[in-house]
RNA sequence: GCCGAUGUGGCUCAGGGGUAGAGCAGCUCACUCGUAAUGAGCAGGUCGUCGGUUCGAAUCCGACCAUCGGCUCCA
């Protein structure tokens, strides 16, 4: 057999996996969780019939820790099975983080049923039972799942192509259909943990019945898992709904289920990241428009809204008209460029607009800012010729990630093509996924194809950002659309002196600006940058001597622009800063008899602490600095 | 929309068939203080909404609303 690093051992035929790790080295034998023999997952019990490329699998692999997961899981349905007995059971993969199982119980599980399956399931890794692999015919597993009652497992086999071998694994008293591979013994897995329970439709359709999902996770080590939870508390250390109540940011109320309200800080924020939108759209030769919220439902039927989108959008009645609430801003985009003739010279012709969209969202998914009702898309509609399209692509793409930078994201790209039913020719599909490719290669970005996943106008580019724990949040897109330009007969007059058809793309770099600021909130855990701070500089005078001195601080860095605020009660100092620390403000400025005298402040800084006492024109300047270059940190 | 959980002052939470409690925040007063909580006092709630059971409901039951975790969908 090979080795992954090229070295050749000898075995005897029909030597099991497992011996031949333990022969390799202690530790091998001790972590591997599953081997790839020339490609193919097997488990460590397998033998070697021949020559064969083996890979040994651990944690630290993909799909050793898939194994390890699933395996998880399929003794969480033993647990299950034990103290539930008769519970149907669906199916049980390993996810991301973990793993999930989805049951049919006669009644749902409750938080404490999962602290009594979690006790289950350590017995039954305490009891160290193998796994044991069975494979058999589709007859027969038919007959034993019918036999035990599993109709969902029969759906399955009943799915499945008739020619492919089933297997069945076995640990102890319970029995899964299951691929494998698995880890050799339940004693394997060590630190287990059910996340939750929660409803989860069979195969994933809302037209099934709803089932119990179990969510789980493992790991080999309980720093592991400790680690693990500790993530999950960061992530709600920084939940943008949480920091958007506690910093004043905004707020959703009853009365307006996803229609959130932004107060005055948050309103700096949207304003700061509009105004620096607005600049940067000017530069690069896009022109602002403003399309009415409120317009007549024959537009959306031209449009192809009302037929594709009707169950997503509010409407209205005006003088017994029937109207529709935009629940994009393309329609609007269109009647603008549509309002008089152009010509072939003006193109591209890049139509910019911060548009507030309406969408009915199911209620159950409404999420702070990140899923709302309504929302400001960062919209622009460029009217190109076909020779300007790569270019122009190239134009976005240099945009959206300059933005990105901004804000210390990190990135990646996603291509999607022509899904099932699309409109348009096949031809011109191909012309323009091959433009967005070819665009992407002269930027000489890595991207990831998603077959099928396009809109049904037209192919894709998504923005992936990362933030800083690593989570990945699509907000970019830049979409070819040929189905507008189209359904609204949109021209240019052509150097001929005929009318053309342009082509069109539509492109957001924020995505939605509400959604943008609570991915910023987390990325940030609420301490933004100084320029976009809701307040940048807090002075915080020492007693009330210090007020009068105070107060002149205030003022002068007021005059520049800066957003300065002055906690001139009567508390002592420590007090004051704790606050200003809580509201995660950059710079608070202590004043005292020293400064007063001085014309200086002493500068602390919310993450470097206190920086000592400089002289307040110096202090000014490097703000205004920090803040004219957006500086991150 | 579906499954499950939750809903008590601005916030975090306790209580629970006999009519509501703490801490923090707020206000007032005293202290005049040098880098993450000074002390005292005061005020603040139709216990999500509506209905039912009961002599009596914040507490038990039901419906609805909203939120949270998922499913599905998506910027």
């Amino acid at each position: 057999m090979t080795l992954p690093d090229n070295s050749v051992r000898e075995y005897a035929p029909g030597i099991l996996l497992v011996d031949i790790a333990k022969s390799i080295s202690h530790r091998l034998a001790r972590e591997a969780l599953a081997a790839r023999v020339d490609g193919r997952l097997v488990d460590l019990g397998s033998s070697l019939k021949g020559d064969a490329r083996v890979e040994f699998l651990t944690f630290d692999d993909e799909e050793g820790r898939q194994v390890y997961r699933h395996s998880t899981a399929h003794v969480m349905a033993q647990a299950v099975q034990r103290l539930f007995p008769g519970t149907g059971l669906a199916i049980g993969p390993a996810i991301a983080d973990g793993f999930y199982y989805d049951f049919e119980p006669k009644d749902s599980f409750t938080p404490e049923d999962l602290v009594k399956i979690e006790k289950e399931m350590e017995a039954i890794i305490k009891a160290n039972l193998p796994f044991e692999r069975t494979e058999l015919s589709r007859p027969e597993a038919l007959a034993f799942f019918k036999d035990v009652g599993q109709n969902y497992k029969v759906e399955l086999i009943e799915d499945l192509p008739p020619d492919v071998p089933l297997s069945c694994y076995r640990q102890g008293d319970f029995t899964d259909l299951c691929m494998g591979p698995h880890v050799p013994t339940t004693g394997r897995l060590k630190s287990v943990k059910l996340m939750s329970v929660a409803g989860a439709y069979w195969r994933g359709s809302e037209k099934n019945k709803m089932l119990q999902r179990i969510y789980g996770t493992s790991f080999p080590k309980k720093s592991m898992l400790d680690e693990h939870i500790f993530r999950i508390e960061e992530a709600k250390r920084r939940d943008h709904r949480k920091l958007g109540a506690e910093l004043d940011l905004f707020s959703i109320q009853e009365e307006g289920p996803g229609f959130p309200f932004f107060h005055p800080k948050g309103m700096i924020i949207r304003n700061e990241l509009e105004q620096y939108w607005r600049e940067e759209h000017k530069k690069r030769g896009y022109q602002e428009i403003r399309t009415p919220i409120i317009l007549n439902r024959l537009l959306w039927e031209q449009s192809g809204h009302w037929e594709h989108y009707r169950e997503n959008m509010y409407f209205t009645t005006i003088d017994e008209g029937d109207y529709a609430v935009k629940p994009m801003n393309c329609p609007g985009g269109m009647l603008v460029y549509k309002s008089r003739l152009h010509s072939y010279r003006e193109l591209p012709i890049r139509l910019a607009e911060l548009g507030l969209v309406h969408r009915h969202e199911l209620s159950g998914v409404l999420h702070g800012l990140m899923r709302v009702r309504c929302f400001t898309q960062d919209d622009a509609h460029i009217f190109m010729l076909p020779s300007q399209v790569k270019a122009e692509i190239i134009r976005v793409i240099d945009l959206v990630d300059d933005f990105y930078k901004v804000f210390g994201f990190s990135y990646h790209v996603e291509l999607s093509t022509r899904p099932e039913k699309a409109m348009g020719s096949q031809e011109t599909w191909e012309l323009a996924t091959r433009e967005l490719k070819e665009a992407l290669e002269a930027r000489g970005l890595d991207y990831k194809v998603n077959e099928g996943d396009g809109a049904f106008y037209g192919p894709k580019i998504d923005f992936h950002l990362k933030d800083s724990i690593g989570r990945t949040w699509q907000c970019g897109t830049i979409q070819l659309d040929f189905q507008m330009p189209e359904k609204f007969d949109l021209s240019y007059v052509g150097e001929d002196g005929q009318k053309h058809r342009p082509v069109m793309i539509h492109r957001v770099v924020f995505g939605s600006i509400e959604r943008f600021m609570g991915i910023l909130t987390e990325h940030y855990a609420g301490a933004f940058p100084t320029w976009l701070a809701p307040v940048q500089v807090r002075v915080l005078p020492i007693t009330d001597r210090h007020a009068g001195y105070a107060q002149k601080v205030v003022d002068r860095l007021g005059e520049k622009g800066i957003r300065v605020e002055l906690d001139s009660r009567n508390e002592k100092i420590n007090y004051k800063i704790r606050e200003a620390q809580a509201q995660k403000i950059p710079y608070m400025l202590v004043v005292g008899d020293k400064e007063a005298d001085q014309k200086a402040v002493a500068v602390r800084h919310r993450a470097k602490g206190d920086l000592g006492a400089i002289p307040l024109a110096e202090f000014e300047e490097q703000l205004l600095e920090q803040i004219r270059e957006k500086d991150v940190s």
